[in-house]
This record gives C-alpha cells, structure tokens and sequence, in this order.
DNA sequence: CTTATGATTAGA
DNA sequence: CTAATCATAAGA
C-alpha cells in the first residue's frame, strides 16, 4: 500500500490554476512533497517530488525564456499550470511546471522523484537500477514516468499529467542549481529545493 | 544549408 | 574526467 494509492487518504488533485500563477521561487519549495502523476495507455505512475529548480524568466541568465520566445520555449510563455517538456543533450527529456505571474516566463524543474505507485512500470522503462535512482534526476524522472515531447504544453489541470498536495516535507533545504555555471551570478542563486536527507535526490 | 551546444547521464 | 547523441537556434 502506498500513500498515493491508500484509501483513507485520497488524492487532492491541484486543479486551482491561481496556484500555479505565481513566482517559481514560490512554486517550487510547494511543490515537495507534492505528488506527481501521468495516466498513460501503459498505466500510471505516481510518486512524491524530492527536487525541483526554479527558473524565473528572462532576467534569469540560467533559464530558456532568458533568450527570448521561440518555438521550444513558446509554452514559458503562456498560462500557468501546463508542462514544458524540452528534449537536451540528444538523449533527455526533462520536464517543468509553468509558473507565473500571469504569462511571465517562469518555471519549476522537476529534478527528482520518490516513486510511489506503479513502480512496475517506472522500472521496466528505466531497466535495472537501484530505487533511489529510479526517478532521480530529470532525465531518469521523465524516462520513470514516460513523458516525452509529446507532452509538451498539456494541460496539469486537465490533461494526463497531474499533481496532487502531499505531506509537507519535515525539512527544506535550499541550495544552488544544477549544470548552470555558464550563467554567472544566476548559478549562485538559492534556487534549488530538496527534500533534507531525502535518499532520492540526485545530489546532495 | 552549416554549425555549436545544452536546465544530462553513465561509466572509467 | 569524458563520450554519447540530436533537436534547436542562430548565422551564412
């Protein structure tokens, strides 16, 4: 049993979209603890997010919409509550929430998952790896829970991808982002949350 | 059309 | 530490 799946403790979809329509840096330490889940034809996989950065729009040296609107990042740039899924590196799939205020091009990169419902399926997608690993770091959370490109700009509020409130976590920790030194003092910045002592992270 | 590169990962 | 691997964006 599982705390996604237990009854007694149903799921509180997020289906607010004022919750999502504001900063990254508000969005994002809400989001742990939160529960992630997609609804595919192969079944669903759900679990608790551990890690996430924000990315908070065009002043933001280290985020996509810093250079502008372009196909890619087009969905920064519109309403709140939907998924940005964006392919790098040639092999990876990474997915973001979109933020606000309002069409402000901001968004929360999920960086790692504790997986809690439909672990089958997450490893038969993922191969043989060790369960911290299974959704840690946001190629492997992508790949856990098969979300490609195709995905990009569905809807969190209607679509197969959704989010549901969970127990806050005992303890936050904040520190710089991840694979972002080529943006100066934006790199420095406390814009990476984690769930303290979390055995899923994808750094310490 | 050509070219450079990345919000990464796994492995030596 | 580096190779893998290709969509994307910018430039000629």
């Amino acid at each position: 049993m599982t705390a996604a799946a237990s009854p007694g403790s149903a799921l509180e979809l997020i289906d607010d979209r004022a919750w999502f329509d504001r900063p990254s840096a508000a969005v994002a330490p809400d989001l742990l603890g939160c529960v992630l889940l997609h609804a595919s034809a192969e079944g669903t996989v759900a679990g608790r997010i551990v890690e996430v950065e924000a990315y908070q729009g065009p002043e933001d040296l280290a985020a996509h919409s810093s250079h502008g609107k372009t196909p890619r990042n087009a969905v920064m740039f519109g309403p709140p509550g939907h998924l940005y899924v964006y392919f790098i590196y040639g092999i990876h799939h990474c997915i973001n929430v979109v933020c606000g205020p309002d069409t402000k091009p901001e968004a929360v990169l999920i960086r790692a998952v504790a997986v809690e419902d439909g672990t089958e399926l997450a490893r038969r997608r993922r191969g043989a790896v060790p369960d911290r690993r299974l959704a840690s770091g946001p190629g492997n959370v992508a790949r856990a829970f098969g979300i490609d490109r195709r995905l990009n700009g569905a809807d969190l509020i209607s679509g197969p991808v959704r989010l549901a409130f969970g127990p806050r976590p005992a303890e936050i920790a904040v520190k710089r982002r991840i694979g972002v030194d080529y943006a100066g003092a934006w790199a420095e910045r406390p814009l990476r949350f984690v769930v303290a002592h979390d055995p899923h992270l994808s750094r310490r």
